[in-house]
DNA sequence: AATGAATGAGGTTTCATTCAT
DNA sequence: GATGAATGAAACCTCATTCAT
């Protein structure tokens, strides 16, 4: 087995652990049970819990970044942005769902450290509504609006009642027509 | 029913510590501390640190419900309903500003009985939106959108960038205004 | 069993425990089953090991010291004065045979902190004699002839050896007037 | 009979690793990263962490063994003995600074089987001075006394304050001159 | 009602040693 | 000879809970 693998098997059972029990409830024995590995090679490739637990949110955050900024390059129109821009985030989650479940579950709960990449992530995409939204009055408003109801969607629909994330896309393409329509 | 002197500020300290620390990393020894009183003085109040918790939780949205309720059964127009409605929780929450840092922060993060509550919550304000918009063709839509727009102010604007609870309440009826202006 | 029976149980312990297997070979585990109490009462009295380590060896300097200084003041011809010191000291010693034993076999192993405080002892020593024998030319070599000397009594006659202390004490009385002679 | 490269290197690097922090507070990992090989290697040229330990200081005792035996058989007056001894064996132990750091500071904190070899180089000693001092009526105690002199010497003036050799050796030499002076 | 010393199961982490490559 | 990932026993320490006073 390369080293990698055994890496990797840990990650891959910290996010299912981490996802479905929480951090606190998670120990590293169980990460490394599931893992099919000794206690003691936990240890040779994070430091900590801790350690293990950021890296994961982290490298999520970071795949989110990516997208917003390669989002914003791009020259459409507001709508079409924010549609695909959207669908872009929620397939992202929808693939590390796991992980998605710990961001919005999970991370909070605890110190500071982990507060401080959850409201990171937050100000990216507000920095991305604000931005497409520039042309609009109420933009700030708008951009409330928006980061609330997807949210919700992950949250409850996605999340906790486990609709396909091609339902959650087309509903928030609903909001999203609702929210932005033009009075006459 | 008063409670004992004692009671309340287990219960205080508890609220404070659970607020700022997070269930985890809030120990039995610390609330005591805080409280004022001897260890063992804690289990003669409660059965475990899991059921104060429970009981802080629990009492806000007994709260919560009997609001909900309330509001129900007034005759107003759809608007003015909501305004009401949103104010009147709004300012609840602003009371118990650190119990609902625990509901919106700290909750999720723990087992699945802690979990249910969170949800139980948010199926009854579902109902109450779902009820009050019952003429609305979007509803449902209309329902997810005010929800994580409510959950967003409070969650960023009150209890992260403390903004007086006027400011919020403001912001969400020129929020409501913009959701459901209706189209010529 | 009252709150400083426990405590000087453990002390007991370790001291017997520290003094025969030294710091690294001790567990905590040992030294509350010697005491005959759960693994957990120990963190009650003392934060780690290394500070029940240092609340013992501390301790005994310290009654070393409030004797140095006592010795000091006495107005005596200096062959009665360094008698009566070093005898009191060795008495002294021979009553904490195994905190002795602590300090002499196990507290140079290891870190600086543990090596502070065996040269801030050897210091106050060294200012005692040289303090005494400032009337002599060579008092800098007769310091060091009889720390050297009362050291290794201690260290293979006494703890190992198992002499009594009388004989320690004669031996260095020997050595003394040997040591002071004064030529023709 | 020449030891491969990788054997000397771990050697060195245990050496000074032991002498700097002591033996539980070295480990193989240490040893095998100061020396740049894996850690498996180690386990090429010894068997355990206590035996590379024992090896090392086993050696230099050897060393001083010979010394002594080799001095035994010069035909010299006792003063003049007993200083080229002693300067020898100080400039042996100068020779390897770090090995001697090792037994003086950190044999004695160990096992039962760490002291015996401790006290197999002190007997030697002894045997050495009584046999040198056979013509004294004290010769017991000159003995106790120029070994703990002599050992004071470099534990305390060598190898804490980083005095030259040649420096102790004067001491050394003066001690000598005082204690073994004759009465007329 | 109140105390607080005591408990002990269970957590995280370390590290000497092994072994397949 | 050399590697270094893997092991797992055993260490230190925490903390919710109990119970005699």
């Amino acid at each position: 087995m390369s080293q990698s693998d055994t890496k990797k098997r840990l990650i891959n059972s910290a996010i299912n652990l981490f996802s479905k029990n929480g951090y606190f409830n998670t120990k590293v024995s169980d990460i490394v049970k599931d893992a099919g590995v000794a206690q003691g090679t936990f240890y040779l490739y994070f430091k900590s819990k801790e350690e293990i637990f950021l890296y994961i949110v982290e490298e999520i955050i970071e795949k989110i970044k990516q997208q917003t900024e390669k989002s914003l390059k791009e020259d459409l129109p507001v709508d079409k942005k924010l549609k695909k821009f959207a669908s872009s985030v929620f397939y992202l989650l929808s693939e590390y769902k796991e992980v998605a479940k710990i961001y919005f579950f999970h991370l909070l709960c605890t110190d500071e450290k982990f507060q401080k990449i959850y409201f990171e992530a937050e100000q990216m995409l507000k920095s991305f509504y604000l931005d497409v939204l520039k042309s609009y009055e109420d933009k700030a408003l708008l951009t409330d609006i928006l980061l609330g109801f997807g949210k919700r969607l992950l949250e409850i629909k996605f999340l906790r009642d486990q609709k396909p994330i091609e339902e959650i896309i087309k509903e928030f393409e609903e909001g999203l027509k609702l929210i932005l329509r033009k009075e006459k």
